[in-house]
RNA sequence: GUCCCCUUCGUCUAGUGGCCUAGGACACCGCCCUUUCACGGCAGUAACAGGGGUUCGAACCCCCUAGGGGACGCCA
């Protein structure tokens, strides 16, 4: 038995405890079985995927003590499939299939494609485009490909009732109607492979016999089906596992709570507890016991106890269940260990340093200054922010707004987060001093600290959104009328 | 809009036709321990979404309704 789970980075390029979820039930499946646990990193996106994001997750993976087995794809020069010079062996499938007849090259544009979706839900129907939505006549094909549009290879799929039988290991057989699978594309007009076909190609390739995925991947399955028939290839057995959620339980995101496994490392979360916890997402071991090793839930693992519920991720119960774990698994010597480990070395002095030695008249004065870097939550009140300029409406106006334009940040360098505040404080007409009050309060707890921007690089993407976040919630928060109309307003000094 | 998945305390869950007057955990409340707070101990509030079947018997099987979520991209 061979299991694999892709990771993707996501738009941001934080590891996402999602992608921790995933691979923690396709590792504990695959060795509960005497398997194989692969690892594949999903690099079909230029945009997406950069050498640091990828890291990024393999060492927030290898924190947690998910181990993949050899013969992974990981990145480096140990791939087989990623590396550049093999992209085009997707060029390769994708055109074996065009010239059976079961793909097809296709120059439609962006506009013609949705006014032809536009159309059908108009008409009732799914948006689902077919191959013959999308045949032009051969002149035309032909002046396109003169014209050099760019083309893209579609597959070909039924346009005809009747539904796909798909195996699920939990949920048994799912019928999904042939009417909801559109043409969809195989080769992108870069050259690149979508998930579609780089899914397929690889699990192939790599032998997998089990893939264990998110719920949201349910839909597309009669593609991948599909394309295994057109390959002629054994399909694997599927396993959709349940969606981790927001309080509000819509999908787990980042805009309504931290995802990124890095927050809740400087959290100072144990990766023991926090893998614990996503072990009982879903998931309870026969006893019911609430604290569990990894080797704990290995020896008892049963797929079949996964319940189908999407779960809450609540930090309230992670926090206890790291407490146990604080209090329970170490001594005072582990536990002075994990705290140096974790902050209080020298190498994180130095970091802060030269930003504290300025400020500093005896030694005495050092701690209070850096205190929040190695905080959680900062316990503020409304008050805190009595001294910033302006209505407290605006005070949270700007906070949000900036908010958003930080959770859009790619990258998070010192002159990122400066200009990305500086945009927003010009756009909203601010002067940069009292723009930035608020700013201080909410990420250092006072307005007598060392350069916010620095302040936010040190303490990393997520933890400075939390905190932002928190101070909007500690002021009162947004209606959701108001959001709705700062939305628009973010929407507009956006463009 | 179309299709799919899901539905047990506020939250995570146990439960696979009789052991269910529905069990555990977090949170909450109360008491005890304690110079404070926390930890720990004890106790309490709190759920089978609704309606129809099937069955001697249904949280569990079937159907309908409702609610929630997901998918419908040259993202994964």
């Amino acid at each position: 038995m061979t299991v694999r789970t892709r990771v993707a980075p996501s738009p941001t390029g934080d590891p996402h405890v999602g992608t921790a979820y995933i691979a923690l039930f396709n590792l504990c499946f695959a060795r509960a079985h005497g398997g194989q646990f692969l690892l594949r990193i999903e690099d079909t996106d230029q945009a997406r995927s950069t050498p640091e994001s990828e890291q990024a997750i393999l060492d927030s993976l290898r924190w947690l003590g998910l181990d993949w087995d050899e013969g992974s794809d990981v990145g480096g020069d140990s791939g087989p499939y990623r590396q550049s010079e093999r992209m085009d062996i997707y060029a390769e499938y994708a055109e074996r299939l065009v010239s059976e007849g079961k793909a097809f090259y296709c120059y439609r544009t962006p506009e013609e494609l949705n006014e032809l979706r536009e159309a059908r839900r108009e008409a009732g129907n799914s948006t689902a485009l077919k191959p013959a939505d999308l045949m032009l006549s051969e002149d035309e094909q032909a002046k396109r490909k003169a014209d050099g549009v760019p083309a893209v290879i579609r597959m070909m799929v039924p346009d005809e009732e009747g539904a796909c039988v798909v195996n699920d290991m939990l949920r048994g057989d799912i019928e999904l109607d042939w009417s909801m699978v559109d043409a969809q594309i195989l080769l992108k007009s870069d050259g690149m492979p979508t998930y579609h076909l780089a899914n397929v190609v690889d699990d192939h390739l790599m032998g997998i016999t089990h893939v264990l995925r998110g719920e949201e991947w349910i839909n597309s399955a009669p593609k991948h089906k599909l394309l295994y028939d057109y390959f002629g290839w054994d399909m694997p057995q599927l396993c959709h596992l349940p969606l981790l959620r927001n309080p509000d339980k819509s999908k787990l995101s980042k805009r309504k709570n931290p995802t990124s496994i890095l927050y809740y490392q400087r959290m100072g979360f144990l990766p023991e507890a926090l893998l614990n916890y996503l072990g009982r997402m879903g998931w309870s071991m026969p006893d019911e016991r609430e604290k569990f090793s990894l080797g704990d839930m290995l020896a008892s693992f049963d797929i079949q106890r996964v319940s189908l519920g999407g779960p809450i991720f609540d930090v309230e119960k992670l926090s206890w269940l790291n407490g146990l774990w604080i209090r329970e698994n170490h001594t005072d010597e582990e536990l002075a260990e994990r705290l140096v480990e974790w902050a209080f070395n020298k190498d994180k002095l130095y970091e802060v340093l030269p930003h504290a030695r300025q400020r500093m008249e005896t030694l005495s004065d050092f701690a209070p200054l850096v205190s929040f870097l190695v905080s959680g939550t900062l316990p503020l009140t409304e008050d805190d922010f009595e001294s910033c300029k302006g209505e407290r409406e605006d005070i949270v106006k700007a906070l949000q707004l900036t908010l958003w334009h930080l959770e859009a940040l790619r990258s998070w360098q010192r002159d990122d987060v400066f200009n990305a505040v500086k945009q927003i404080a010009d756009a909203l007409d601010v002067k940069m001093k009292d723009f930035l009050a608020p700013f201080f309060i909410a990420v250092a707890g006072s307005t007598a600290s060392f350069s916010v921007f620095d302040a936010m690089v040190l303490l990393g993407p997520d933890m400075s959104r939390a905190r932002i976040r928190h101070a909007i919630d500690v002021l009162g928060g947004v209606s959701k009328k108001g959001m709705k109309k700062l939305e628009k307003e973010y929407a507009k000094l956006a463009s």
